[in-house]
DNA sequence: CATGGTATGTTAATAAAATAACGACAATGC
DNA sequence: GCATTGTCGTTATTTTATTAACATACCATG
């Protein structure tokens, strides 16, 4: 039935959802493909397209219904099964994004983070405990933990990243400047900085030309 | 005598960057493209096809000098011009980001928080002061301001946004989770959540076969 | 100083993604 | 009811991106 999703097409996914839930949240309860290009500045054909990749789930001469299309997407990301999270590195990123609410709201939950420094294990943040790298591997085998976080520095990341996948984690959202690929593990490298100079480069390319 | 460049080219750069700095730090002299192709998963092919959007700096039956490569990278991304940046939104991630050494490093540096919490503004993060927004428009007329980081909640993005574009910033590497497309303006929409997002789907897409 | 091997820049081929076109079917208006 | 319009799912076309092939030029070696 699904053909095979493209890499572009798991990137939109989410956007869809987001806008989706937007209009929901304004209360639109029917919209058309063309419509939802023209808001979310595409294509029509893509959106169909897209969603054709998982059996399309509109209505000819009607368009889409909001709330089930959203509902739809939301099922094939896979969220509304929830999700444990740890965050491995208590540095500035690490803390930020464990007291960030938008997780939250969409069924991710923070249940530790970890870390070597002496000054910030024990602690918490919000209400979640910071544990000593030492206690990982335990924590990991005791506990359901889906997602890890992973926001050490730079040459610590291959080995926290190893240590983690060893531990039986599947899935890695690495912050660490360094790629990530293992076996057995999906991994979404984030690289912040290449996207900074990403944006620098088009910002001399706007006022070079 | 450039080409026109494409955004998946555009990504890349970075990426380059990021490993001839590596291999440079390492003491590599030379390295041909199929060297560098294996280091990075990629093929020889691309990495010749992607220089040769610039010209082209190697040389035949010798390959490329890592340390002058690295240096013609860095020139056409814009680094070594030095950027100043300000951010807009002193919450848990703007925080975080005002704190992150790396972007110094590449001459990045982050002049000034703005936020309107009492809590937070007249205070400082690291040596770096917070500001009322109410000042942010004085400060951009009066200071070199080359991009701001957005990172305000949701609701007030968008406004934020304008109030930038319309004192003269030229560029926004945004975090809200809000689309941001202005006339001339070069936008860098982050989406954490949607990453996120993706992750979660192939975590599934993973297990799920 | 010639000669062979190497690795480039570049052009050609292939693969993938985005867009457009179209036939079918439901909803709406007359 | 019946025609007409709207909008989907799907197939075809176009565009873009990636990979492979190749001819040329340069380094290294004897």
């Amino acid at each position: 039935m699904e053909k095979r999703v493209s890499e572009a097409v798991i990137r939109r996914l989410p956007r869809y959802y987001r806008y989706l839930k937007m209009l929901q949240g304004m209360g639109v309860e029917r919209i058309s493909s063309k419509s939802l290009g023209e808001i979310m500045e595409t294509t029509a054909s893509q959106i169909r397209q897209d969603f054709n990749c998982f059996g399309g789930f509109g209505q000819q001469g009607y368009g889409y219904h909001v709330g089930e299309l959203k509902n739809r997407i939301a099922e094939i990301i896979g969220l509304n099964k929830g999700y444990q999270i740890i965050v491995v590195g208590a540095g500035n990123i690490g803390q930020a994004l464990a007291g960030y609410r938008a997780f939250l709201q969409e069924g991710y939950e923070i249940t530790a983070l970890f870390d070597n420094d002496p000054h910030v294990v024990g602690g918490s943040v919000g209400d979640i405990p910071v544990l000593p790298m030492d206690d990982l591997e335990r924590f990991i085998q005791r506990n359901r933990v889906d997602i890890a976080i992973l926001t050490v520095p730079e040459q610590h990341a291959k080995a926290a990243a190893q240590l983690l996948c060893d531990a039986g984690i599947r899935a890695i959202w690495n912050f660490a400047p360094v790629d990530i690929t293992l076996e057995n593990l999906v991994c979404e490298n984030v690289q912040l900085t290449d996207g900074l100079m990403a944006l620098t480069y088009k910002l001399n390319a706007a006022n070079g030309q």
